[in-house]
DNA sequence: TAGATTGTTAATCGATTAACAATC
DNA sequence: TAGATTGTTAATCGATTAACAATC
């Protein structure tokens, strides 16, 4: 029934992949031919059976004793990403994020072609950003239908997300990659995928002030570990 | 004993802050003076009762019936990711993406202050950025020592990512938040935050994949369905 | 007061980790 | 062959969600 069947596979999942990814190509470029999942699990500080089951949800088959190709389990997690296919994609809003994204010629190597470049600042239309013209956003729900375009990237302002993002779903977008710092409403069948900066400095920054805060009073440990005894 | 004890929370939980945050703000333009956690979320999508625990890990109190005060609200969640108090940090290759990071003047908002931007390419040292002298990446070290920075934004290529964060550690960095697509190996003590543009992107892309593969074959659903059946 | 809401304890769910058989 | 490794099933752990008492 299901010739090619795409499976299902958890979002934590799904985020380590990339990791192997590099992990992969560098031991690609160094010449290893092979690889384990004990060293892949060494190297990047993960379970052993946490790689394993990764690995295999990509679909690739290991050999016993022997270990992964890592020329087949790059084009197993490639091809499951969908990498290998370049998918194009328009930019909404060309500020510093944007422009800095634009500039990332690498996303060709992702499956990530960005060919329309769209702002709303007149100032701006009209001069380009890595050799691609800005155009203005009025015009993008037009040539997105036209051009068949599924993936918009919001590197706009707040303000400006929801406004961005209808329009995008006007022109027949399905998938939206947000770094505008607000959540955006969309229909139940578009995929939205938050990329805030924010959330990854949130981490940090309370991280740092937990070790700080135990630096200056570490006592404070000792004398929760003698009350527990 | 501890009296000002930094409460262990949850890692899901710490990211949901920001939005949390950003919500807030905006409900505190519109001149909200008071909110629950059920119209939190509603907008944002969360369980309602995931959002009380998350509010409560920051400290805040509420009161049955009424809600909780937004300003306070506002204030708890930034007293607990640091961002009231502003933190000094190094930001190490002046690239696309740190160009487009010295230009976020909003990061001041979030407690973070770049006080000093490196590159090891001697055509840009001396140049600046955001009105910042770009300095060769050699004087990070006894710079990061010398203005006690706790820390270091790595914003280079993956090859250079790893010799960047041992020259942090060096300068007594413990805070690192990691933009080139690689691991970097630290001591146990230093903190690593890992900012991967492609981690966000494989999640768009498989999702985007698997959509479009449903959308060309749905009668698979109905297939597998009616063998349940 | 009644009802909406907070705060907390219990149940559920899903991801991670452990154990172990199969394999080259 | 023995040992290292894959692949899979079972156990554990932690986060999410449900239930409900306390409160204004």
């Amino acid at each position: 029934m299901s010739p090619d069947k795409i499976k299902s596979v958890s979002e934590p999942t799904l985020r380590r992949l990339p990791s192997y990814l590099h992990l992969l190509k560098r031991l690609d470029q160094q010449g290893r031919g092979i690889v384990s999942c004990t060293y892949i699990s060494k190297d990047l500080k993960l379970d052993p059976t946490q790689v394993r089951k990764d690995l295999a949800a990509t679909g690739i088959v290991g050999k016993p004793k022997i270990g992964y190709d890592v020329n087949n389990l790059i084009r197993s997690i490639e091809s499951f990403l969908d990498w290998n296919n370049q998918t194009d994609a328009f930019l909404a809003g060309v500020g510093n994020l944007g422009r800095a994204l634009m500039g990332y010629e690498r996303f060709k190597d992702y499956g990530l072609n960005i060919v329309g470049v769209f702002d709303s600042d007149h100032e701006k239309i009209g001069t380009t950003v890595a050799d691609r013209k800005i155009l203005p956003i009025a015009k993008l729900p037009e040539l997105a239908r036209r051009m068949h375009i599924n993936i918009g990237i919001i590197t706009a302002p707040a303000e400006a997300a929801q406004i961005i993002a209808d329009l995008m779903i006007e022109g027949g977008i399905i998938a939206i990659w947000n770094f505008a710092p607000t959540s955006i409403k969309v229909p139940d069948n578009v995929i939205v995928e938050k990329a805030h900066l924010y959330t990854s400095l949130a981490v940090l920054s309370h991280k740092l002030a937990e070790a700080l805060a135990n630096e200056r009073s570490p006592e404070d440990e000792k004398g929760i570990a003698n009350k527990l005894e």
